[in-house]
DNA sequence: CCGCATCCGTTCGGATACTG
DNA sequence: CAGTATCCGAACGGATGCGG
């Protein structure tokens, strides 16, 4: 019985993948900054010079939950994008803030903003035509 | 009972959610242009001036399945970014390229290329720093 | 050749409860 | 205050088969 067949042929689809995929160095960036959040803590960790604690983030970011806020923070932090510093104190008192690696990109991360910004329009206007004609 | 406690609750935290969001028009292109296969199939587009077919396409991305491919060059369509032109042959030829818009969305995507590609082996350095320390 | 419909495993993400 | 652990529905994404 060929009972490998489907997986030989997912094997060779995932190898031409990949193959593709190393050629293209952004990819694994992409989908770092690419996440749901990150692009918010990014923002708003970018607009505060010195940082902000875990439960002001929370607050900026309202209608995040603490699974997801933790989740980005630590990837962030384990990409060396954010800096995590914890206070010993009672109660306990964690700040955040970006690195020099973490602002430098926040550079073109806000160029793609505004690009957005400056496109917006045209982009809803095409969605609504797309729709309109079924 | 107070059976819609949970909901109302969920709701007014979308609510908040939603005023954050509407302060940061950058995060509906954000969520587009983040998407998986969107900016692999605006990369392939953007290198050929005058488009490609629907299978030219899926060769030079293999990995993804039709039903991906199918569905990135839908959203991409409606949103204005690309160009669909069937010619109603037999077999039927389906051309895709880039709109004016996509064209300009490519400049900021390929500035954060860029930071990708200076920046990758800071932050694979620092994850594995990161993984080593535990 | 192009693409839609269906099935199905995997992952994402929110709610909740609990710890130091 | 700042997390961690668990549960569970929803969405993602791949494989396959059919239709124009």
């Amino acid at each position: 019985m060929a009972t490998t067949s489907a997986s030989q042929r997912a094997e060779q689809s995932r190898r031409e993948f990949d193959a593709f995929m190393a050629g293209c160095a952004s990819r694994q960036l992409l989908d770092r900054i690419a996440d749901k959040w990150v692009t918010l803590v990014l923002a708003a960790l970018g607009e505060s010079e010195d940082g902000l604690r875990y439960s002001e983030l929370s607050r900026r970011l309202a209608g995040v939950s603490q699974k997801m806020l933790t989740q980005t923070l630590r990837a962030l932090e384990r990409d060396g994008l954010v800096a995590r510093e914890v206070t010993a104190s009672v109660p306990v008192r964690v700040d955040y803030q970006l690195t020099a690696l973490g602002r430098s990109l926040l550079v073109p991360v806000m160029q793609l903003k505004a690009w957005a910004e400056a496109h917006m329009t045209e982009v809803l206007a095409a969605r609504e035509a797309y729709d309109a004609r079924g």
